[in-house]
DNA sequence: GTGACTGCGCATCTCC
DNA sequence: GGAGATGCGC
DNA sequence: GTCAC
């Protein structure tokens, strides 16, 4: 225990943030696959779905808590096929490595490292890569989150924001909070503005991990295109493509609105479309909203309920959409998503979208940008309308929990043989 | 063997 | 300081 | 590149 302290602060001087790779136990392995998938996203006709593989493939791999033994031990993860496997059984022959073996008090370690691993990505913020990093230090409990030096190694506002909160934010959030949530916001700010409970809530569930809303106002009209071509939908996100426009209305108005009224407790991200943070759930006094200030000062000392919030802006255009997106639940959304793809078509939160090709002298006078064509928007402003362009009758926001249908948990399941 | 592979906002980090 | 990659969440 | 078919 004592030791552990003292190998902990040279690590961290040693600038070792992120995925830098110079820890964990497949180290080696993991930074030939690196390098493997940088020469593939350098290839002039890179396959992108060849990098996902490189990518997923050093995810499990980088994931695992104990040296890989045998390339055949390898061949048994999820994500490593044949091209990953003789890479691996190269390295192997060439590198001369003998792994060690296992004696069982070093098992027991890893399993100790699993499940702590898995207690400290519980909280928001904190994923796999983190979680290693933090067990890697010495840190294996939530508890010892909040203490030095792993407070330090908390980075970034959201995994600040989710220690802060990690009590809170395991309780589940009654409809009605959710509900009480909506009605004051929908009070704090211009009747203009149109509120709607999306996520868990709309498919009827009892209680939900979070509060889901979609925010529209007439004014908000953004629908942004989408870049790239079917066969490679850019990865470049809007954030990057908007840098010029003006701040949203979800900046100017909505968030500072809810800053005045007091319920917002913390902000995790706070961009033009999304807002994410923490929500002090108001009291409501006999026929109006408590005060403000009791309310900030409740924030101030942590009392209250306080509950994880997502707020979403959205244009009318893409209402429906954006209802699909941010209703789900994530298989629902996946099997709608692909069915769009199957008939050539691009689905996201902002519309349905179609590739029109350009003829042979529009593409010859944009001359080489490879520019060769364009996305039309099809369908984005009832949920109806966009099912209906894909084949798809109606589906009731109740009737789209495919997870618990199909399986438990969010472990990936295919959504094939389902209704046509 | 063959065709499909969800998609994206925001924060942060890296690398020039 | 700007572009691109990565981590994370939903 | 991997995976399901």
């Amino acid at each position: 225990m004592l030791l552990r302290s003292r190998l902990v602060r040279p690590l961290l001087k040693a600038n070792v943030r992120y995925a830098a790779g110079t820890e964990g136990p497949n180290n080696a392995i993991l930074e030939m696959l690196k390098i493997n998938k940088e020469e593939e996203a350098q290839s002039p006709d890179k396959n992108p779905y060849k990098i996902r593989a490189f990518t997923s493939a050093i995810k499990v791999i980088s994931e695992l808590d104990h040296p890989i033994q045998s390339a055949i031990e390898a061949k048994a993860l999820k994500g490593v096929g044949p091209g990953i496997l003789r890479r691996i059984q190269d390295f192997f022959d060439t590198s001369g490595h003998t792994p060690d073996v296992l004696d069982p008090a070093a098992a027991d370690q890893l399993k100790r490292n699993r499940v702590a691993r898995a207690e400290l990505e519980q909280v928001t913020g904190i994923g796999p890569v983190k979680a290693r990093q933090l067990v890697a230090a010495g840190c294996m409990t939530i508890e010892q989150l909040k203490t030095p030096p792993y407070l330090e190694m908390l980075t970034t506002t959201q995994q600040r924001i989710g220690v802060t909160y990690f009590h809170h934010l395991g309780e589940r959030v009654s409809r009605a909070e959710a509900e009480t949530v909506a009605q004051f916001i929908r009070d704090a700010i211009p009747s203009k503005y149109e509120v709607i409970i999306g996520g868990s809530y709309r498919r009827g569930a009892a209680t939900s991990s979070d509060i889901d809303l979609i925010i529209l106002h007439p004014d908000h009209v953004h629908v942004p295109v989408p870049l790239g071509t079917p066969s490679k939908v850019s990865t470049v996100s809007a954030t990057k493509r908007n840098g010029a426009l003006p701040a949203s209305l979800l900046q100017s108005e909505v968030v500072p609105a809810l800053q005045t009224r007091g319920i917002l407790a913390a902000a995790m991200s706070s961009g033009d479309l999304k807002w994410q943070g923490i929500v002090l759930v108001p009291e409501p006094t006999d026929d109006q909203w408590g005060e403000r200030q009791r309310r900030l000062a409740a924030i101030e000392s942590g009392q209250g309920v306080y509950r994880r919030m997502d707020l979403n802006l959205v244009a009318q255009k893409s209402r429906g959409a954006a209802l699909i997106a941010l209703t789900g639940d994530t298989e629902f959304n996946r099997d709608v998503r692909i069915r769009a793809s199957k008939v050539g078509m691009h689905l996201n939160e902002y519309g349905l979208w179609r590739w029109n090709e350009n003829s042979e002298e529009n593409s010859e006078e944009e001359g080489k940008d490879d520019s060769a064509g364009f996305w039309e928007l099809v369908r984005a402003h009832t949920e109806e309308e966009v099912l209906r362009e894909l084949g798809m009758e109606y589906v009731e926001p109740v009737k789209r929990n495919f997870s618990l249908v199909l399986g438990k948990g969010p472990a990936r399941m295919k959504a094939k043989g389902k209704k046509r």
